[in-house]
DNA sequence: CGGATTTGACCAGCGC
DNA sequence: GCGCTGGTCAAATCCG
């Protein structure tokens, strides 16, 4: 699993940023099946990125993977290579899907891509990732050595493995070392579908695509799990945490979906001009898709609330994820089984135009999601992962981390050396 | 009291 | 042009 990421970062020279895109799957593995269609578009990689763990740090994480919009993997070298340190042992997934192909522009609907799974996992961790990435012209021109394309290159089964998260409930997940997306779906099928815990599940194709509201503002949306309803006064959504403060603006109710959609505005900094927006998943209450509008003219707050910009939509006396730290120690320490922790985020980028239909791309419909607030899963995770992100992340050539615009190096050694802060540890998210 | 949330009103883009 | 819908504004309200 370790040289898997190693192999993936050494290879990428291209900007993860900019094709990112969050889907969402749910529990478990989403795989994809590429076949024919993969063929027919060698450029075309769709990857799942899934961080099982707290939804709430993990929107973070996978925020990172957007080199714009404010995420905080983009400013700051990587956390979890130098700061965390932390071992991760991961699922790496890919998952095809069509549906956003069209803002891609290097992809007609109804290709199909990813292409691979690699599957990791100590017996002591549920995390997941997955990831799916859509390439873009850009990318058709790079050689094609992508973080996830490379990860997903590596493996060379044929079979699925058992949603590990899943699975991991029950019992540890054995990496099964790597597992090709090939022909885990059937290839007839066309692409996209997803199989969860040998579930076929079919995902959706774009809809609405001549739907354009406003400007084409790039926008980058992820589809995380749903934290529990909070306070009573909060009719809104819990939005899962991340490095900034947001301050809620807006409410509507969208046509087509029982859920409002949240709307949000940076309050780290005036006149910053990140926008995000919050909304249940239609066809899957458990995931939130949050879709990143503009991006932050400011560095992330050394202090996250430093402006008092946490909102209220994540209070930390709500928030079972950012639960006293105290308790959780105490838990931890009376329970150092991280698997009984499974918490899964997609990500998933826009570059221009976001269908929330897409937002489909989310819903497998498999329960994914238990409550995690445990910095030590991670520590407890597969240590080979990080060590691998360690050395890659030394890479120059990798601009998976690159720090966004305005960012120096102070600033961004700073950040890398408050990396955790996103995390929000102490649970005052 | 400062800041966040709620919520109805208003505005703008798009399709018919 | 009109209606629909999404996005934003801002006053009222709530909360720490």
């Amino acid at each position: 699993m370790c040289n898997i990421l190693g192999t993936i970062m050494e290879n990428y020279q291209g900007d993860l940023s900019d094709i990112i895109r969050a889907s969402g799957a749910s529990y478990g593995s989403c795989s994809t099946g590429t076949s024919s269609s993969e063929a027919a578009n060698p450029f075309s990689r769709n990857y799942h990125l899934q961080f099982s763990s707290d939804p709430t740090i993990f929107s973070s994480v996978l925020e990172g993977f957007n080199s714009n919009f404010g995420d905080p993997f983009s400013n700051m070298r990587d956390p979890f290579l130098h700061e965390l340190d932390l071992p991760l042992s991961a699922y790496f997934n890919s998952t095809s899907s069509s549906a956003e192909i069209k803002s891609s522009g290097a992809l007609e609907e109804a290709t199909c891509f990813g292409g691979g799974v690699v599957a990791g996992s100590s017996s002591s961790s549920n995390s997941c990732v997955l990831a799916q990435k859509i390439l873009d012209e850009d990318d058709m021109r790079r050689p094609c050595n992508s973080i996830l394309s490379n990860m997903i290159q590596i493996s060379p089964n044929d079979k699925l493995p058992i949603s590990p998260v899943v699975d991991s409930l029950s019992r540890p997940f054995k990496p099964s070392g790597a597992v090709s997306g090939h022909n885990m779906i059937d290839a007839k099928t066309s692409s996209d579908y997803c199989l969860v815990d040998n579930t076929k599940v079919q995902i959706s194709s774009p809809r609405n695509p001549g739907l354009k509201r406003r400007k084409s503002l790039a926008k980058k949306s992820i589809c995380v799990p749903a934290p529990a309803a909070p306070n009573s006064r909060q009719s809104g959504e819990v939005v899962p945490s991340d490095l900034w403060a947001w301050r809620k603006y807006g409410q509507k109710p969208i046509k087509g979906s029982p859920y409002p959609r949240g709307y949000y505005r940076c309050s780290s900094s005036k006149g910053c001009p990140a926008r995000k927006q919050v909304e249940r998943s239609r066809t899957d209450p458990n995931m939130l898709v949050i879709t990143y509008t503009s991006e932050h003219n400011h560095p992330w707050p050394t202090h996250r609330n430093a402006l008092a910009g946490s909102s209220r939509s994540q209070p930390s006396k709500n928030n079972n994820i950012a639960a006293s730290k105290n308790e959780e120690e105490e838990e931890e320490e009376s329970n150092s089984d991280s698997n009984k922790v499974n918490n899964n985020v997609f990500v998933r980028e826009e570059e221009k135009q976001l269908e929330m239909d897409d937002v489909e791309f989310c819903d497998i419909g498999v329960p994914y999601y238990r409550p995690i607030s445990k910095m030590n899963n991670y520590l407890q995770l597969d240590q080979g992962l990080f060590a691998e992100f360690g050395e890659i992340e030394k890479d120059e050539s990798v601009n998976l981390l690159s720090p966004p615009q305005g960012f120096d190096d102070q600033q961004r050694e700073s950040n890398a050396l408050d990396s955790f802060h996103f995390f929000d540890w102490r649970g005052d998210i």
